[in-house]
DNA sequence: TCATTATATTCTTAAAAGTGAATATATTAA
DNA sequence: TTAATATATTCACTTTTAAGAATATAATGA
């Protein structure tokens, strides 16, 4: 019960689903994120930490970047057949096809280094 | 995005999935819920009026009595396929078979008028 | 080693969520 | 209409959640 409800807790805010969103269709750090959802970067991090958590995303370390990407649910039911579903649900929301759409033009060397 | 929200969240805590699991088994008034779950009145009625909010559970009125059901999810994909989920989602968990099991014990005459 | 920088963590604050006691509402029967 | 009772709502309180500013950590290169 608990894990099951840390899960359905992990996908149920909007930033997270955001990232959910985003990381089906490219890997990113966590700068690249922060740019196209408009955030702070600590709201990322702690996003992101909640969504690995709940096992949800994973990441790689390349240097100083931190590359995020979703895992394949393997080790929990839940979790697979939530991101299965989540590849089609909400893909005809504005506020979705708008983020996605800015993914293309974000580019990691540009967007961190502030 | 936030009907989607809506009903993760109303899927995000233990009462509200147990309210759930039982209603997968039977139609059931406030009163026998609240002796199956063992907290207050107004706690069960509002996470139903959660639930409900969401979509994913609906009413009869009998008499004095509020016959809760689960709904068939047929305004939102969402909805339908949650709860599908759920019929085997959490089905060997302890805690939810310890509760389905009391469900049987429980008789609405007995159980309300206090 | 020191400077730079991407990310994580801590701290603080504000809003949301969950609970039960008390109260209100609604339905039924006398 | 009055009494009884199942459910809903309000209120007060506590816990949890989410955000960003400030700070710490970690990796790289000079």
């Amino acid at each position: 019960m608990k894990s099951f409800i840390k899960v359905m807790k992990a996908l149920s805010d909007p930033t997270r689903i955001k990232i959910v969103k985003m990381l089906q269709h490219k890997t990113m750090c966590v700068c690249e994120m922060r740019e196209a959802l408009q955030v702070s970067q600590p709201t990322v991090s702690k996003n992101l930490k909640i969504l690995e958590d709940a096992g949800l995303v994973d990441f790689n370390k390349d240097g100083l970047w931190v590359d995020y990407h979703l895992t394949d649910g393997a080790k929990s039911p839940y979790v697979a057949s939530l991101l299965g579903n989540l590849k089609h649900w909400l893909e005809d929301e504005e506020e979705v096809r708008e983020l996605i759409g800015k993914i293309p033009y974000i580019h990691r060397e540009e967007v961190c280094k502030k």
